[in-house]
DNA sequence: AATGAATGAGCATTCATTCAT
DNA sequence: TATGAATGAATGCTCATTCAT
C-alpha cells in the first residue's frame, strides 16, 4: 500500500524523495512494533538510517508522520481501486474487487495493517480528521457503486446506500483487525469472498 | 453499560463500592473528552472528587482503570445479552436482540462509546488482551447462536460461523464508530434493524 | 534584598514557604554563575536540594523563576526604601538614603546583583515588562522626592524630574555593573556618597 | 555607528566586504527584533540574502557576529569621538560633544541601540570582555578629558575621575535604555544637554 | 566563494506513582 | 481509608555548525 523505495539507477546518489519514503517505511515498522505513543522519533530515525533532525526536514512533527502514512497509503489505495473498477460494468463485481483489494493490500503489509487498524484508531483527533477526508472518499466510492447497483436493479432499493457501504466496510475492517491480532498466520485476501457472499446473499437459508 | 452510582440512602456516607464506581464514571468521562493518553490521573481524580492518591487505592495504575472500564462494561453487557436471549427460541430473533442491545447500550452512553470505539483501540497491548477475553466471549455468544441457527436449518451451512459472527460484529461496530464521530445526533439503536436485514437477506435484489 | 531562609524553630519540618525561597536562592546562585540561558532547571533543583519536578510546584516555568527573583527583591527593596525615607524631611537626605540603600543591598549580595545587572537585561521581553512595573515604581519614588525638593526650593526647577531620576538611577546602576565586573573586591556602598555629591553639586569647580 | 552598505557602482557585483557588512546589518536587525538568543543564524542569513553556510565564511560562530557588531560600532564611534574633540580646547565642551555624539549615534539607529542596550548585556561573558576592551577605551577617553579638566581647574579636584566618567556614562546609558523601551518616539540626542547640565552643575539650587 | 542538506547534542516540562502523615 | 506534596524518568524538537558539492 506504499510505494517501494526507489534508488537512482544511474548513480549511487539516493533520490531526494527516497529519504522521505525511507522515513515513512521506518515509521510504519516502528509504530507497528511499539505503538505510536511508545515510539520515539529517534527510533524512527535510527530505523531509517538518518539523524533525528533529518526527520524534521521532511515532517512537521511526530503526528505528521502518522498522518502522512495514512494519506500516502490511502492515496495509492484509492487510485488503484478506481482503476480496478473503471473497466467493469457489474456493480456487484466492482464491490467484490474492492473488497478483495482492501484485504489484499493490507494482507501484504502487516506492519502497515497494524498502523491502520490500531495506531490510527487511538485518538479522536485522528479519527475525526480521517473520517472526513480520505476515508470518506473510500466509503463514498463504495456508496456510489451501490447506488449504481440500485439503479440497475441489482441491489435492494429499500436499503440506505450509506449504511450499506458502512456495513461492508465494517465487516472488512473487522477481518483485518482479527487478522493482525491473530496468532495464526492465515492469508487475509480469500476472506473477501466470504464477506461478499454474506453481504450479497445474507446468512439466511432459502 | 455501567451501573449507575448508588448512594447509601440511610446515611450521608458514600458506600465503599460507590467510590470505585465514581472513579470509573469519572474516567469514562475524562477519557472520552481528552483521550486516554492525554488524560491525567489527576483529572480523573478531580472529576471523581477524590485525591490523586485515592485512585491508587482502587486501581493498580492508569492502564488498570481503562481495563476496568472495559471489563466492567462487558460483564454487564454479556450478562444482559444472555438474559435477553435465554427465553427465545428463534436464533434469528436472538441475533436481532443482541444487535439491538449492542447499539442501545452504547447509544445510551456516548462517553462510554467513545472509550470503547476509540480509546480502547489505540494499543495492540489492549487489543490483544481484549480480543482474547471478554470480547472473545461476546463473539462466541454470537457464534453459538449462529451455529444453533445452522443446526435448525435457518442459516446457510456453507458459511463459517466464526467469520459470520465477525461480520455481524464488524458491521455493528462500524455503526457505533460512525455515530460517535458524527456531528449529527441521530439515534443509534434503530440502525440495528438495517444491519440485521442486510446480514440476514443480503443486499441483492430477488 | 531577599529574605533569608527561615527554618521552623519549633520542629525540624521545613516551612512550606521555605522551599520556594530555597529554590529562589538556588536560582540566584545558579543564574549568576552560569547565566540564565545557560542554566538548566535541573541545576537549580539540585542546588536547592529538590527534585526537578518540585520546581514546577512553585514556579510556572524557568522564566517565572527569573521574574520572581526580580519581583521578590524589588518588593523588599521598595518597602525598605519607603520606610527609610518616610521619617525624613529633607528631600536631599532622602535621595542620599535611597542611593545608599541601592548600593548597600546589591553590595551585600553579589549573586543577586549579577542577576539584576546582567541576567535581567538580556531580553527586551523582560526589560519591557520590568521597566513598566516594579522598576517604574522605584524610579517614581525618586521622582516624587525630586519634585518635593523642587517645591521646597532645594532642587533646580529648570530640570525635568523624570530625567533627573533616570540620571541618578543610571549613575548608581553603572556603579553596580562595574562593581560586579570588577576583579577587585571593593565595597560598593560608599560610592553612594560620590554619586550623590556629583548629582547634587555637579563636577564643575566654583 | 555602523558604516552604510556600499555597493559597487561600476558593476552589479557586490564587493566582498559588503557581504560581510550585509550580514552585520542583517544581524543587527534580526537580533534587535527577536533578541540574540531567539535569533537563528538562518534568520540572519535569510535577512542578508545569503545561504546559512556563507555566514560561517565571515564569522567564526553566532557569538562572533555579536562581538563583531560591538567591535565594529565601537571602532567607528571612538574614532569619530576622538576626531570631534581633537580640535577643542575646553574639556567641558569636549564632554558635551561626546555626550551628544553618544546619543546622536544610537538615536539614529534604533536597531543598533537595542543590540547595545539589551542584547549585549545578557551575558557576563560578553560583559566582562567588553568592559575590558573597547568599552574601557571609551570610558578612558572620558576619564582623560576629565583629568585634563581637573588640571585646568575646571572640574572639582576632590572627585575620582574614574567614578565621574562612570557616572556620566551611566546617565547617558540610562537615557538610551529608556529611549528604546519607550513607546513614545522622542528624539534622543537633545537629552545630552540635560544630562550634561546635571553632570556639570548638579541638581541643587544656588 | 557559496550553498543548503544533514547532523546530533542538548533541555524544559509533564505526569504517573509513591508514601509520610 | 484518604490525602496531596514530592519525585524523577522520559522525550519531542530546535538550531548552530559542518562539509560534500
Amino acid at each position: 500500500m506504499v510505494k517501494q523505495l526507489r534508488y537512482s539507477n544511474s548513480s549511487n546518489k539516493v533520490l531526494a524523495g527516497d529519504k522521505k519514503e525511507a522515513i515513512l517505511r521506518a515509521a510504519i515498522k516502528v509504530f507497528s512494533q511499539n505503538g505510536f505513543f511508545n515510539s520515539k522519533v529517534s527510533d524512527v530515525a535510527r530505523q531509517a538510517g538518518v539523524a533525528d533532525g533529518t526527520v524534521y526536514l521532511y515532517f512537521k512533527n511526530k503526528d505528521d508522520i502518522l498522518h502522512s502514512i495514512f494519506r500516502h497509503a490511502m492515496e495509492i489505495f484509492i487510485e488503484e481501486a478506481k482503476k480496478k473498477i473503471e473497466n467493469l460494468d457489474d456493480p456487484a463485481e466492482k464491490l467484490r474487487q474492492i473488497a478483495r483489494l482492501h484485504l489484499e493490500k493490507l494482507g501484504q503489509d502487516r506492519d502497515l495493517a497494524v498502523v491502520f487498524q490500531v495506531e490510527l484508531r487511538g485518538s479522536t483527533k485522528f479519527m475525526e480528521e480521517f473520517s472526513t477526508t480520505a476515508f470518506a472518499d473510500y466509503l463514498n466510492i463504495i456508496k456510489q457503486v451501490f447506488i449504481e447497483g440500485q439503479q440497475k436493479g441489482i441491489f435492494r432499493e429499500d436499503l440506505n446506500p450509506t449504511v450499506c457501504s458502512k456495513v461492508l466496510f465494517g465487516a472488512l475492517d473487522e477481518m483485518v483487525t482479527n487478522w493482525i491480532l491473530s496468532k495464526k498466520n492465515y492469508p487475509l485476501a480469500p476472506m473477501a469472498e466470504t464477506v461478499i457472499s454474506i453481504f450479497f446473499d445474507g446468512v439466511l437459508n432459502r
